[in-house]
DNA sequence: CGTGATCCTGACCGTTTGGTCAAACATTTC
DNA sequence: GAAATGTTTGACCAAACGGTCAGGATCACG
C-alpha cells in the first residue's frame, strides 16, 4: 500500500483503476460529496475491497492531490528567457490550455479543492507554486524593463492566464451549453482566440 | 415558506439567516457536502426548526440559486452600444470584477454548480444565458466590423472576461496565498491591470 | 387577557456514510 | 503440491445523514 517499490501486477492494475475512479467522482462531486460506494462501483471493486488498497477516503484523494500539483506547474516551469517574450508567453498560453483540453478532471479536482479553500494543499500554494511564480513574475518584469513587453502587473498577468484556459476544463458545460460545439473542436477556436488575445495586450505600445 | 406574500418579522428574519448560512456552506462544501446541520448551526438554529422554513436541503439550495442568474447577467445585460466600445468592454470587465469582490460566496456557488455539471441550471446556460451571450456577440461583432475594436471570437472575448473576474473570487485563498495582499486591496490592483490589458487586448490593430 | 396562529424542540426514524474484521479465495514461491 | 503470501468478500458497526412528528412555547392581535 504505502510500500515503495514492491507492487505486483494486481495492485498496479487495481490502484489505478481506483485513482481513476476517484478522480471522476472527486472532480465532480468535491470531496465531501464524494462516497466511496461510488469510487468503489467507477472502479468495478466492492467497498472492503477498496479499502483494503487505500486505507481511508481522505488517503485516496491525498495520492490524487499529491502529484497534480507539479504536473500543474510544469507549462510555468517550462517559460524561458529564450526568444521573444510575447511568443514566449503565448506558448504558455496554449500549453495551459492543452492541459485543459487533456486533463479537465484533474482540473475540476485542483479548483474543487481551492473552493474548499484548499485545506489540503495551502502549504504547496504558500511554498512551491509562490516561489514559481515569483521567480517567473521576475523574468516578465525584465522583460517589461527592457520595452519588450507591455507594461503590467506580472503576478496578474500570470493569474489571467490560468483563468483563461482553465475555465475550459472547469466551466466546460457552460462553455458547451453557449457554444454547441461537436467534441473538443471550440478548443482550437479557444486557442486560436488566446493567441491573438495575449498577443495585443502583450505587444509593447510604441 | 412558499406563499408569496403574508410574512411575519420572524419569517423574515429565520429565512435569512439560514439563506446566509446556506450560502456560506454550499458555496464551500458544494451541494453533496454540504449538511444541514451545519446550515442549522450557521444559522443559530435547530434543524427541526430549519426544516419548518425550509422543506428540504434540495429546497434551500434551489432558492439560493434561483435568484443569482439574474444578478449574474446584470453587468453584462447593462453593456450599451452607446460610447466608445472598449471602454465600453472594460467598463463591463470592471462591474464584473466588483461582483467578485462584492459577491464572492455567490460566485464560488455558481462555480460549484457547474464544476458539478449544473444539474439544477443548465436550463438557464442554454436558455436566458446563450441568448443574452447570443445578442451581446453581435452587437461586438458590429463594433469589429466598423473597425473600433480588435478582430476576435466574441464568444471567447466574453469567457475570458467571466474567467478573469470570477478568478479573484473562486480561486481567492490562491490568489492571496501568492500576493499576501492586506485586506482586498488587491481588487484594486486587480481593476488597474485588468482594465489595461483589455484596452491593449481589444484596440483595434492599425 | 385570551385565543388562534405561528414558532420551536426533543425524541425519533430509516438510510447512508466511512470503516472493520474474520474467513474464504487466489496467486506466487519453493 | 503445499505453504506462504496476497486478494476478495459478506456481515457488521457506530456515527452521521436528511427528514418526521406530536406537543409545548411564544407571538400577534382583538
Amino acid at each position: 500500500m504505502n510500500d515503495a517499490a514492491p507492487q505486483t501486477r494486481i495492485q498496479r492494475e487495481n490502484t489505478a483503476r481506483i485513482l481513476d475512479a476517484a478522480l471522476d467522482v472527486f472532480s465532480t462531486q468535491g470531496y465531501g460529496g464524494a462516497t466511496l460506494d461510488q469510487i468503489a462501483r467507477g472502479a468495478g471493486l466492492s467497498k472492503p475491497n477498496l479499502l483494503y488498497y487505500f486505507n481511508s477516503k481522505a488517503a485516496i484523494h491525498t495520492t490524487l492531490l499529491a502529484g497534480l500539483m507539479q504536473t500543474w506547474l510544469d507549462p510555468l516551469r517550462a517559460m524561458r528567457r529564450d526568444g521573444d517574450p510575447v511568443e514566449e508567453i503565448v506558448a504558455y498560453v496554449l500549453r495551459k490550455l492543452d492541459m485543459s483540453r487533456i486533463y479537465p478532471r484533474e482540473s475540476r479536482l485542483f479548483a474543487n479543492e481551492i473552493l474548499q479553500g484548499a485545506p489540503r494543499i495551502m502549504g504547496q500554494i504558500t511554498g512551491d507554486l509562490r516561489d514559481l511564480v515569483d521567480e517567473k513574475s521576475a523574468l516578465i518584469a525584465t522583460w517589461q524593463a527592457a520595452g519588450q513587453l507591455a507594461a503590467m502587473d506580472p503576478r496578474h498577468l500570470i493569474f489571467s492566464i490560468w483563468a483563461t484556459t482553465q475555465h475550459y476544463a472547469d466551466f466546460d458545460v457552460q462553455v458547451r451549453g453557449i457554444l454547441h460545439p461537436e467534441g473538443d473542436r471550440h478548443f482550437d477556436a479557444a486557442a486560436v482566440f488566446l493567441a491573438d488575445f495575449y498577443r495585443g495586450a502583450l505587444r509593447p505600445r510604441v
